[in-house]
DNA sequence: CCGTTAGGTTAACAGCGTTAAGTTATGTAA
DNA sequence: TTACATAACTTAACGCTGTTAACCTAACGG
């Protein structure tokens, strides 16, 4: 660490920051199309074979910025959730809601994290890893724990509030940008999402009343 | 309609019809970037410029492709249900299963149709005109007044089922090819399709004694 | 017979990801 | 101080992409 000049050439890793910071952007505005080497390098301020000595291809810059991504994600979905009482229907039902709030605000990039291109190596488990899952999961185990929820094996009732959360998103993104305003379906996903949530609520809650036979 | 010569030069809807397939196969294979026009010309025969006597540009073409890609769909969804009695859950849940069999059976092609790129001028609705959103409508509103199915806005149902069914068919997209055969996920999307039934039918079917409020 | 049109060609442009080779600056060891 | 090594960066180039322009040729209609 002797470094004598602070100043002149930005270092190693600040450079890789600007980089990824530059790439993330255009991402953002544009998904992976927008991202163009020479385009991302004369925004850092370098020709675009430079990029190479910090990533070995698009490729590899595109998951790093998808890894960094991912994390964005975890914090967001936390920070809906955490107001709400541990063991509540209320904190599963929040954490929908910011998955789905993510997704609206950030729509190019979540399109890019759910590339839908296969990405090998990929499995539904380390898929969102510290961008949710866990988090999910945890709720619903919380949340089967205090008697709010339908005693089943968490792992298959996560990914079921998972999937309609996210057939939602991606729907929605399917569709034209200012979300479903047509004459069918006048409501804003968030709007469609609450009035999913009894469909929702009805299968997944505990029996009301000390009840007969369960199936 | 005055032809003399039925050999020689294919029909324009003849080369227009090998270039579609073409397209087609393509883009089944690896997604709309193993459509290359001039990859796409020399299986028709011809060179990458001929093709835009066809087709306005790549974009419009894959847009043609999709159409047709849709109406497939619409006929597969059709012959999924057919079997069960209309107003049974049974037909409902056919529907969603005969819609995740065709993606993974399709699974390059899937991904295209639901490009997740915004398409400007597509709503919700008219998504999937022709590819299955009127069965699953029709197959809801039977159930409905059969007395299988809660009572409920038929249009905001259908699109919790969808997306229920979409969103495990996009996330076993996102991950590597054969899906989710991990520790912690060891069930095929069929399989998974089926664990998750009880939780929506307890969430959607009508109550089954005569009891109390409504909510 | 002439003009129009359908259907096709080749050449070219600008942009893409990527590679190869060369340059400059910095830091380290003899 | 010299020598080497490495990091950081450059320009030039390759093969690919979608797309345009210009040109050609056979068939049909007035």
């Amino acid at each position: 660490m002797t470094m004598t000049s602070t100043a002149s050439r930005p270092q190693r890793s600040e450079q890789e920051t600007a980089i990824l910071e530059a790439a993330r952007d255009l991402m953002a505005s544009g998904g992976v199309d927008a991202l163009s080497m020479r385009a991302l390098a004369d925004r850092v301020g370098v020709s675009a074979t430079a990029i190479y000595h910090y990533f070995e291809s698009k490729q590899h810059l595109v998951e790093h910025v998808v890894r960094l991504g991912f994390e964005r994600f975890g914090e967001y979905l936390q920070h809906g959730m955490e107001n709400y009482p541990r063991g509540s229907l209320e904190r599963v039902h929040a954490l929908g809601e910011a998955y789905l709030r993510f997704a609206l605000e950030n729509q190019a990039y979540f399109r890019v994290i759910f590339s839908i291109q296969p990405q090998p190596e990929r499995t539904m488990a380390d898929l969102p890893e510290g961008g949710g899952y866990h988090l999910l999961r945890q709720s619903v185990v919380d949340a089967m724990e205090a008697g709010t929820l339908r005693r089943a094996d968490p792992d298959l009732m996560s990914l079921y509030l998972w999937s309609a959360v996210h057939g939602l998103v991606t729907l929605t993104l399917s569709c034209a940008e200012p979300p479903c305003e047509g004459e069918c379906m006048p409501m804003s996903p968030v709007q469609l999402y609450e009035a999913f949530s009894p469909f929702i609520a009805y299968g997944i809650r505990a029996p009301a009343s000390s009840g007969g036979h369960h199936a």
